[in-house]
DNA sequence: GTCTATATCAAGATAGAC
DNA sequence: GTCTATCTTGATATAGAC
């Protein structure tokens, strides 16, 4: 079984038959499955969640299921991608936002803003995604795994500028440092609740320190 | 069933019997199984670690578990209250070790290097923490969840004492910074491979981040 | 305290009618 | 495409001999 192999249905184009709806119905009830997989698997974690469960949130039978992937596997598999392609698009989107002539401070800030607005918005894939990824089976961890790293090229690039402008101190381990940077913001899920802060209140503190510290000023060397 | 029914066993007392070893078989075999437990959670995870795996581990067999512990629940309360105490008292020695005329920022970095060794030490208990916390029962995880608050006591008598000190800038909210301090502490575990850095190295360059930032100094405000 | 055997149950997956 | 019925497996937990 291909990991990809729920993905690679495509609305293929037919001849034209005006009285046709532009979204068939079993895609329908595909995109259906989906949802209510991302929504059981966020609430109740990967091993927890039965396939009756997400049955009934997409008002379907579990047998029916099987018609549309091949087994659980198939269901995570897919529910990570589009995770994933969601984060990515999501962090890129808020990067590119910035204007042309921004300082790479400005950028990660924007960055930072952009992660963890969809790490604490009420997005069942993403959240899903954090909470299960560690409970499944080890050959889909190694796959998203590549992808995970895949997708943090743009930190990568977005730290690599910062050093250049000196917006990084030059004796600060870059990798260490977007790794720190990652966990403070997708940590961030475990204690979030709305009310007391802003998501962009908490990002605008994570972004502070990350650049300044949570220390008094301090003179540079002279 | 009490949480904390399998800790409830104490090494009473008896009569003097020279003969007797000081460890009763019993309670080897108890500590064994709770060994077994942490080390299979912490690889396994809470959903799919099997009580047979546990048994396999501790060398004994899957109905010889219910002589001891009354569910798969008790034990995995016991191995996560052993987990907590733990933890509280690495911090807590390392913060000791200073000596009394410390400051806050360097009783903070102690607390910090603390908390990485723990984290990312080879201790299966707090390592299986980690792991199943969101996966375990809700009742239990609602017990735990106090616990983890009274141990984040530690961290808000420091930050309160460092803004007193003016370690800690005035504008910063310090429930948000203690919780990304963890976070960043905590997610570590998702990424540290031995080898590169040392835990010593990186709980440094996560000192530097939190008190200075990853950011060139800046000068104090006139 | 430990072992063998087994009751019980839940969940993934499949067959085949409609 | 969906439904009912069922197969199969694997895991917790218990009974009772030793």
């Amino acid at each position: 079984m291909s990991i990809d192999s729920a993905s690679a249905r495509e609305a293929r184009p037919r001849a034209a038959k005006p009285k046709k709806p532009p979204i068939k119905k079993s895609e329908a009830t595909r995109a259906r499955i989906l949802d209510a997989a991302a929504y059981v698997f966020r609430r109740k974690g990967y091993a927890h969640a039965r396939l009756s469960d997400i049955a009934k949130k997409a008002r379907t039978q579990t047998s029916s299921i099987y018609y549309y992937f091949e087994s659980r596997e198939a269901i995570v598999s897919e529910v990570l991608r589009i995770a994933n392609e969601k984060t990515a698009s999501y962090v890129n989107a808020a990067i590119s936002e910035q204007p042309v002539g921004a300082t790479a401070r400005e950028r990660i800030t924007a960055a930072i803003h952009g992660h963890f607005r969809i790490v604490l918005s009420d997005n069942d894939y993403t959240s899903a995604h954090m909470r299960i990824f560690d409970q499944i089976p080890e050959k889909l961890q190694e796959h998203f795994l590549k992808v995970l790293d895949q997708n943090a090229g743009i930190w990568r690039d977005l730290f690599d500028a910062a050093r250049a402008e000196g917006a990084i101190a030059p004796d600060v381990d870059l990798s260490v440092l977007r790794l720190l940077l990652l966990g403070m913001m997708n940590w961030s899920i475990e204690w979030f609740k709305p009310g007391r802060m802003s998501v962009d209140q908490i990002a605008d503190q994570a972004a502070r320190l990350f650049f300044d510290g949570a220390g008094p000023p301090r003179a540079p060397a002279p």
